[in-house]
DNA sequence: GTCTATATGCCGATAGAC
DNA sequence: GTCTATCGGCATATAGAC
C-alpha cells in the first residue's frame, strides 16, 4: 500500500487510478492471451507485451502467473453468471427464457474470450472454481431450479427436469461463443453481423421456446 | 478409437503388431493428459509415463509433440463425427433424431475426452483443423442440412434454419462431456450412472423433439 | 528399436539498484 | 513502482552407443 498518502482509501488519488488502470490493463491481455492460448500456452512476457508493462513490473501487480489467472477468472464469473441472476419467478416463463437466450446471447457476442476461458476451466475439470461451483453457482441452480419448479406445478411450463433445462439453455447459447471458429467455418458468419445474430436468436428462442410450450 | 495400425499392409508380424500397440498405447495416454490438461500443460515425459514408455522412445515413434497432437486429433474426429454421418433422409425425421441424440449421448458418455480435447482446439480458432472445418466439416453439414431441408420441405418438421438445429443437437449432447464438471457439481450425478444417463436422454430428446414437431 | 547423455531454449520468479 | 540482470528449472529434441 502507498504509506505517503492517507487519502488513498477514500479518494482516488491520480497514482491509484493509474494503478487501477494497469492492473485492468493486464487483466485485460491475460483475459485475451490466456482464452487463446491457454494458460500454459501463454507466458508472462507475452501478457507483459499485450499489457503494455515490463514482465517484472507485471510480478509486482500479481505475484504469481496463477495469482493472474485467478484473478482473471474471478473477473469474468460475473459476467457469465448474470443472465441466469436476472430470471425470477414473477415473470411470465416463456418471456423470461426468451430475455435469457438474447441476454445470453450477447454476452457470447460480447464476450466471447470470457466465455471461452470460463469453458477451458472447465474441461480441465475446474480445478481452481470446483469450489465456486459446489458453493455459489449450485446455490444459484438450485434457486433457479426452484423458480421453473414453480412455473411447472403452476401448468405454466411443460413438465422436464429443470436441471436439463439450464443445460440445454447454458449450452446453446455458450455453443455460439466456444465454438464460433466451427459456427463460422459451416455458415460463414458471425454474432457480430447483425443479421446473423438477429436469426441465432430467433431460432434458439423458437426450439427452446417450442419444445417447453404447454399446450391445449 | 480401435483402429488397428496400417503401417503393414500385408502380413502383420508379431514385432508389427506390438509397434502397432504402442503406438495406439502413445496415442492414448497423450489423448488423456491432452483433454485435461492441454497440450501445453502436458510435456512429453508424462506421456511417456502414461504409454509406459521411455521419452526417447515416443519421440522415435511420433517426431515430435505436434505430430503426435495432430495424429490424436485426427483418431478422434471420426468418433465424433459418426453420429451426425449417420443422419439419413428416407429415416423419419422424428426418429432420427431422436436416434441421434442418443447416439451422441453415448459418445459424451464413452469418449468425454475425445470430446473435451476436440472442444479445447476449437476454443483455440482450431489451427491445426481450419483444413477440415472447411472443407470435409463444411461438406458434411452441408449435406446434413440439405436432408433437414428436405424434412421441411415435406411438411415433416418446424420450419427452422437447418444449422441453427444441428448446431443445438451438437450443443446439447456434448455439453455433458465437456461441462461434466459443471454437470456433476450441480446435479452431483454423472452418465456413467445410468438412472441420470436415461433421465438425460430422454429430456433432451423431449426438449428438442417437442421444439421441432409438427403439430396439427 | 531402445537406451543414456546432453544440447538448447524458454519461462517463472527473485535480487537489488534507483 | 519500475528497472536490469540473472538464477534455476523444465521441456523438446538430438547424438550416438548398443
Amino acid at each position: 500500500m502507498n504509506s505517503t498518502d492517507k487519502a488513498t482509501v477514500k479518494a482516488p488519488t491520480r497514482r491509484s487510478r493509474a494503478v487501477a488502470a494497469k492492473r485492468t490493463a493486464i487483466l485485460s491481455a491475460a483475459l485475451a492471451l490466456f482464452s487463446q492460448y491457454g494458460v500454459h500456452g501463454t507466458s508472462l512476457d507475452k501478457v507483459a507485451e499485450g499489457a503494455d508493462v515490463s514482465k517484472t513490473n507485471l510480478l509486482y501487480y500479481f505475484p504469481s502467473k496463477e495469482a493472474l489467472y485467478i484473478a482473471v477468472l474471478k473477473n469474468i464469473l460475473d459476467v457469465w453468471l448474470a443472465p441466469l441472476r436476472a430470471l425470477r419467478e414473477d415473470q411470465q416463463p416463456l418471456e423470461a427464457i426468451r430475455d435469457y437466450i438474447r441476454l445470453k446471447l450477447e454476452v457470447s457476442r460480447d464476450h466471447p474470450q470470457a466465455s471461452r476461458l470460463f469453458c477451458m476451466e472447465m474441461l480441465q475439470g475446474a480445478p481452481l472454481l470446483k469450489g465456486e461451483l459446489e458453493g455459489d453457482l449450485k446455490r444459484l441452480v438450485d434457486d433457479k431450479s426452484a423458480v421453473i419448479e414453480g412455473w411447472i406445478n403452476q401448468g405454466k411450463l411443460a413438465a422436464v427436469e429443470p436441471h436439463h433445462l439450464i443445460f440445454m439453455l447454458w449450452a446453446t447459447t455458450q455453443h455460439y461463443a466456444d465454438f464460433s471458429t466451427q459456427v463460422e467455418a459451416v455458415t460463414g458468419q458471425t454474432l457480430n453481423d447483425d443479421v446473423f445474430f438477429n436469426q441465432t436468436v430467433e431460432n434458439v428462442q423458437r426450439m427452446v421456446i417450442e419444445g417447453i410450450r404447454i399446450r391445449e
